[in-house]
DNA sequence: GCTGAGGGTGTTAGCGTTAACACGAACGGT
DNA sequence: ACCGTTCGTGTTAACGCTAACACCCTCAGC
C-alpha cells in the first residue's frame, strides 16, 4: 500500500487507516500490529532476514535490507519489546529505584541515567522505594526487579536505598549511587559517588576561613552517622581544631529545615550553618530571619547541592554544586561493566564538587 | 580548596566482587534464575497450577497453593516479566513521556502516575523528549512507544509532549496530561488537566482585588498562544476592564524569570507580575530586587504551582497551589479507562487548584 | 578445476509464560 | 442411580522474536 502523499504526521491520529482491527495475520492476542512475519512475507524473505535488517546485523545485502526496510514502513511494523526481550533472555532495560523523586538530586541523577541509558539503546524503569521498611523495601524489589532485567541502579542515598541495594538478588546486573560510607559493604557492589566529603570539607573550611569559630550542622537524613558529608565537615573542624557542635537531623524538606532553624535560632553561639541540602537551608535562614538573625550578617550559611534556583534566593545562596547528571552517567557506564565484567573498567566522569560563594556567608561580626 | 589529604576523586569508586553468579537449573540463556517449571518439578505439580497460584488464580486448592508457595520460596523463583508480557499480550507497564523531569510539575506528575500504576500493579517506564524538534518526538515515540504496551500517558504541558501525543501510533492505550486548550484536537484524546484557567484568573483577581491597576504576566512556553493560564488572566483582567499588557515569555527557569524581571523592571508602570511558575517568580522578585523594586511593597508577585520551597523563600510567595499528583492519579484513571472502554469513566480527584496567599503581595503604593 | 573462505539467506528450536480447552472427581438435585 | 455443575488440575499451542546452525553461491588462490 502507498502511503498517501498528503498524510503527514500530523493527521496520522485524526483518521485511523486501517492500521487497526484487522491482523495480517492469524494472530488474536495482538491485534492491530505486524509481526516481524508479516515484514519478512511483505518482503519476500525470511523472518531471519527481516530480525537481521532491525538489528543492524552486516550481513545483508543493501538490496534485501532496502526492500525488508521498505516493508517495515509500509506495515508501520514496531518490534514488541517483550519477545525481543525473552528471546534474548535479557530485558533492554534498566530499573532506577529510589525513593521520592521530586527531590532534586534524585530527579537530576534519574535524568542523567535516563540519558545515558537512552544513549546506550536502553529504557528506564523506574521503581519507587515507599518508605524505608523491610517489607517495602522487599515488595519494590519483588515488583521492579525482574530477574531479567538489563540491570538496576539504586540510589542509595536513604537507607530505603541501602536496605533495596543489600536485597537486590544475586544474578542481576546492580550498580549504586551512593553517598560514600553509608553502605556498610560497599566494596560488595559496584558504586559511585561524588566526593561528599571533599564537598563538606571545603564548605566548612571556607565558613571557617571567614573567621567563625565552629560551623553547625543542619544533616540529611543517612542511613549511617558516618555520612560521607558528616565526615568532610567533622574533619575541616578538627583540622582547624574548632569545637565539633551537636549535629542537628533535619529532614529532606524545607520545612524540617526550618525546624531545625528555630533550634539554632535559639543559640547565640551560632554564627555559621552548615546545610546537607539546599532546601534544608532555606527553611534554616527563614527561621533565623524570623527570629531576627538575619543571615549573613548575622548568621552565614552554605547549603548542599545548588539547585537551581539557589542562585536567586534571598539572599543567594552559597552552596556546593554537585554535578548529579553526570553521576548518573557514571551510574550507567558502572553498571554496563557489571553487567559485561569483560568491558573495561569505566572512567568517572562527574564534576568534582564545586564550592559556589554566593551572598550567604560573610565574617562574623566582631564582638 | 583543600582537598582532605586522603580522598582523591580516584577513591571514589568502590571495587568489586564477584556478587554475580551461578545457574540453578541448566538454562544457559537465563543462568541464575529458576523458571516456573522448575517450581512446578519441585512442588510435584504441572506448570499451569504454578501459573495459577501466582496470578492468584481462585481454583486452587489451598493445600496445593500452599506446597507450591513453599517450593517458589524455595528456589527463590520470581517470574519474568518478558514472557508474561508476551504471552499475555499485553505489557504491564505504563510509559510515561515527558520532557525534563527536573521540573517540579512533571516530577511529582510522575511520581502520582507512578504510584497509581503501582497500586494497579503496573511498572511504570519513562520516555524523555529531549526536543520538540519532530524527529526527536518520533524517534523516542519509536523507542519507548512499544506496540504492546500497556498505555502511554503523555504529559503534553509543552509543545514536545503535544507532538508526542499526536505521534502516538493508534492501537495503545493513550492518555494525557495537558494544559486545556494547548491540544487543539483535545476531543481526539482522553485528557486530564487541572483547572489553570480558574487558577490563573483567581491569582489575578486577587491582584486587582488589593488594587492593581493591571497585572502583568510572566509566561511559561507554552505550545499555543491560548494557553489556559493566559486565558485566565486575561479574562480577569477583562472582566475588571483592566488593561491587558503584553506577555512576557519566559521559559522553565529562573534564570529566565530573572530575564524577564529585568525587563519588568524597567517600567514604571508595572505593579504587579503573574509568572507562570514558582521559579519564574523567583527569578522575576530577584531581578526586581536588584533594581531595587522591592517586593511587595514596590510591586506585588504571584506565582504558580506551589513549589515546596515557595513557602520559605524571602518573602514567602503567593501563589497558586497545583494538585500534580493528583492529576498524575487521575490521568492513570483515565488510562486505565482507554485501555478498556467498557470499564466506567473514571471520576476526577485531583484537588482544585488553590490561591495560597503568603508575603508577596499587598496594595500598591498610594501614588 | 578444486578447495577454502567467506557472504547472504533460510530452517529450526527454543525463550518462560499464559489462554483455551480437556478431563476426572466430587457433589447436589431429582 | 443419573445428570449437570463446579472444582481442581493437566495438556497443548501459541506469543514474537533471536541464536545457532545449515546451506548455497561466489570468488580467490593454487
Amino acid at each position: 500500500m502507498a502511503l498517501p502523499p498528503s498524510l503527514t504526521p500530523g493527521d496520522r491520529l485524526n483518521i485511523i487507516i486501517g492500521v487497526t482491527g484487522r491482523a495480517t495475520t492469524g494472530s488474536r492476542k495482538n491485534a492491530g500490529s505486524a509481526s516481524i512475519s508479516d515484514v519478512a512475507g511483505s518482503a519476500g524473505v525470511s523472518l531471519m532476514t527481516v530480525s537481521r535488517v532491525i538489528n543492524g546485523h552486516p550481513r545483508v545485502s543493501e538490496e534485501t535490507r532496502r526492500r525488508v526496510l521498505a516493508a517495515i514502513r509500509k506495515l508501520n511494523y514496531r518490534p514488541i519489546r517483550a519477545a525481543r526481550d525473552l528471546s534474548r533472555g535479557r530485558s533492554r532495560s534498566v530499573t532506577v529505584m529510589t525513593s521520592n523523586t521530586t527531590l532534586y538530586g534524585r530527579a537530576a541523577l534519574l535524568q542523567g541515567i535516563e540519558e545515558a541509558a537512552r544513549y546506550a539503546g536502553l529504557h528506564t524503569d523506574i521503581g519507587i522505594l515507599e518508605s524505608p521498611r523491610p517489607s517495602a523495601v522487599e515488595a519494590a524489589i519483588e515488583r521492579s526487579c525482574d530477574p531479567a532485567s538489563g540491570g538496576v541502579i539504586v540510589i542509595a542515598f536513604d537507607l530505603a536505598g541501602v536496605r533495596a541495594l543489600r536485597a537486590i538478588p544475586a544474578g542481576i546486573p546492580v550498580a549504586a549511587a551512593v553517598e560514600i560510607n553509608n553502605v556498610k559493604d560497599s566494596r560488595a557492589y559496584p558504586t559511585a559517588a561524588l566526593d561528599d566529603r571533599a564537598a563538606a570539607f571545603a564548605a566548612t573550611q571556607h565558613l571557617l576561613d571567614l573567621g567563625h569559630r565552629t560551623v553547625h550542622h543542619v544533616s540529611i537524613p543517612s542511613s549511617t552517622n558516618a555520612s560521607a558529608r558528616l565526615q568532610g565537615w567533622r574533619a575541616a573542624l578538627r583540622e582547624a581544631r574548632a569545637r565539633i557542635p551537636e549535629v542537628i537531623a533535619g529532614g529532606w524538606t524545607p520545612q524540617s529545615g526550618y525546624e531545625a532553624g528555630q533550634r539554632l535560632a535559639a543559640d547565640r553561639q551560632v554564627t555559621a550553618v552548615l546545610c546537607g541540602n539546599d532546601d534544608l537551608a532555606l527553611g534554616v535562614i527563614h527561621a533565623l530571619r524570623q527570629a531576627g538573625r538575619a543571615v549573613p550578617d548575622s548568621v552565614s550559611v552554605v547549603g548542599f547541592d545548588d539547585v537551581p534556583s539557589a542562585a536567586f534566593y534571598a539572599p543567594p545562596l552559597t552552596t556546593v554544586r554537585l554535578d548529579f547528571v553526570g553521576l548518573g552517567h557514571d551510574c550507567f557506564a558502572l553498571l554496563q561493566h557489571a553487567a559485561d565484567p569483560d568491558s573495561i573498567m569505566p572512567e568517572f566522569n562527574a564534576a568534582a564538587p564545586k564550592l559556589v560563594v554566593r551572598e550567604t556567608t560573610r565574617p562574623p561580626r566582631r564582638p
